[in-house]
DNA sequence: TCGACACTTCGACGTATGTCAAAGCATTGG
DNA sequence: CCAATGCTTTGACATACGTCGAAGTGTCGA
């Protein structure tokens, strides 16, 4: 069996101290590796940085499916992963959902990832 | 089908841009995307921590294997999707195979995962 | 109330991934 | 040479993942 596989807990703060300070612990590795996982993906990765970009810092679902090429099936459950690892968050006004970055949290996601202290 | 399965080319520059400045494109996120899923592995997150926390810089894949509580096989296969990501180096002396972090790419990988420009 | 639109969820599919035992390769000591 | 040691490859397996069409949910205008 590959490993257990927990739902990631978004209120927790991303995790620990960087990963050049000392081992990190198998409860902490497996919370890093789930969000990482949430970003290593193409689409998703694509998916992050238009909304980054934004203008106007938030871009409605169709558009972005439309952005990447790929269906609106296929977005709408990227966006899930990314909001689940809290890189996004999303909002519904009338028909459609607009999405936006959560810059903090990926900020805090590279800080982990820091080479020291 | 889920989309093509190419290698990691280390020899190019991590990629790109950072995430932050603008959309990033179809082949700059897939190679992005195949550092981040080297990186996106509890497992390959306890190796890499201890290497970059280690005194002498290096550890043999054993004493790796038996830290992070996996066989041999597996944590060799572990240790390989880190050097093909540029993340690790290894070097044989007589019987024994030593592994050191790549801090350099880690960190040039942080830059591209940079919010803004 | 109904219909149309925007998005999400479900179901199914092929592929990729993590794991280990077993077999295969080096390298050294006898 | 041969055998033993240390690591890597191979083979096989179960699970996770990305994808889309189809069905479901929500919202608004007529």
């Amino acid at each position: 069996m590959p490993k257990p596989l927990p739902v990631i807990d978004v209120s927790s703060p991303i995790c620990c101290a960087p990963i050049g300070a000392g081992p990190v612990a198998e409860d902490d590795a497996v919370a890093l590796a789930l969000r990482l996982k949430a970003l290593a993906d193409p689409v998703r990765i694509r998916l992050l940085s238009l909304l980054m970009g934004s203008v106007r810092g938030e871009i409605g679902a169709g558009a972005l499916a439309e952005a990447v090429g790929v269906s609106a099936a296929t977005a709408s459950h990227h966006l899930a992963q990314l909001r689940n690892a809290g890189l996004v968050d999303s909002q519904r006004r009338g028909v459609h959902v607009f999405y936006r970055a959560e810059k903090d949290n990926l900020e805090a996601l590279r800080t982990v990832l820091a080479t020291c202290c």
